[in-house]
DNA sequence: GAAATCAAGATTGTTAACAATCTTGATTGA
DNA sequence: TCAATCAAGATTGTTAACAATCTTGATTTC
């Protein structure tokens, strides 16, 4: 349901029903209205009492400057950390989903590339702090639901190459300059 | 419940049990539940699969303090925009919120307090932004349940008065000024 | 005595039925 | 014609029962 938001598949203000989704999952209403509710506290869907939820409106150009510099003064802080305590594993994981985002990239599938672009950074930011990792989640949902629909994702890949490479490099002050031309 | 969670009633990691809680509310699981689930994703309770959510645990001070910076440069952006558009309505909203705040602080009620001071600031975001109270929320929900445990208030109502009578004069700069020191 | 196993109780997860509320469109009355 | 009223259907809100899972402590086994 999150990826369906995120790759923009459902139109803004759209609401959602709560029967339709339970037949679609093969489940029943309790079960889709927790994750209904747990999507409207991430910021996906607005909820209004006795009426359900509907797909969140887009940010506005200047409320989406705000929250980018929000996400990316959180994401600094735990990529800079991420890289003092980086171990091997992270090394591994990090090429592992570098290279599913250049496969999707490849594919084409809008779905799957704004999926992997959000699973790298949330790896980094994860690592760095389980307590940061639910706010950015939240904020990169936001950013990524008003922007999936007009970005094209020629360069993704390739901004997010230098980024993992200069991080393997343990080159802290390079990954940051990348990270904030990818972030915005 | 969440005045309990942000006032520091419960210790942190202690788990929080459906069944207790409906009971006290005269309902049964199922809204607890949905309540719960609100409070997880605002960043007070933490949920683990088939054991429940419990009181989470405190921010480290190195995490408060990005905290600290996101919810500040969100705040000033809302509160430079709120003065720009304010209303002789929102001059009275903010003059009672205060008036309320100074009486809790006199009361020396720590759940009060902490109410009040987030329904202060709180007018403000809202007054802004929709899209980013939902934010604030989460950011200041986590910021004040690690401070309200050790924070004296005899300051709080002094500082917030210093806000507001900016506010109030329109003076922009001053009000960020004063909030710069009011949110740490 | 220590570790593994098991069972009982407690707790969360899911479901279906029912209640409350909202929406929609037809009907009524002026 | 237009607005107000009403009723039927759709949708969300709540509940209680049941299922699945976890925890705890006793028991067994080595």
């Amino acid at each position: 349901m999150r990826s369906d938001l995120i790759s923009g598949k459902l139109d803004f203000d759209q609401p959602i029903r709560e029967q339709k989704l339970a037949e679609r999952f093969g489940t029943s209403r309790g079960p889709v209205r927790d994750a209904l509710l747990r999507l409207t506290q991430e910021g996906a869907l607005v909820y209004e009492a006795n009426k359900g939820v509907r797909v969140i409106s887009p940010l506005t150009d200047e409320e989406r400057s705000v929250v980018a510099g929000m996400r990316l003064s959180l994401e600094k802080h735990c990529l800079s950390k991420f890289i003092k305590n980086m171990k091997k594993e992270d090394a591994h994981e990090l090429t592992f989903l570098l290279e599913r985002l250049t496969t999707a990239c490849e594919r084409a599938s809008l779905p799957g590339v704004a999926e992997c672009d959000l699973a790298l950074h949330r790896y980094w930011v994860a690592q760095a702090s389980s307590h940061l990792e639910t706010m950015w989640l939240g904020l990169s949902v936001r950013m990524i639901m008003k922007y999936s629909r007009l970005t094209k994702y020629e360069d993704i890949a390739a901004e997010h190459k230098r980024i993992v490479e200069a991080v393997l490099e343990k080159d802290v002050e390079k990954a940051l300059f990348y990270l904030g031309e990818n972030v915005i």
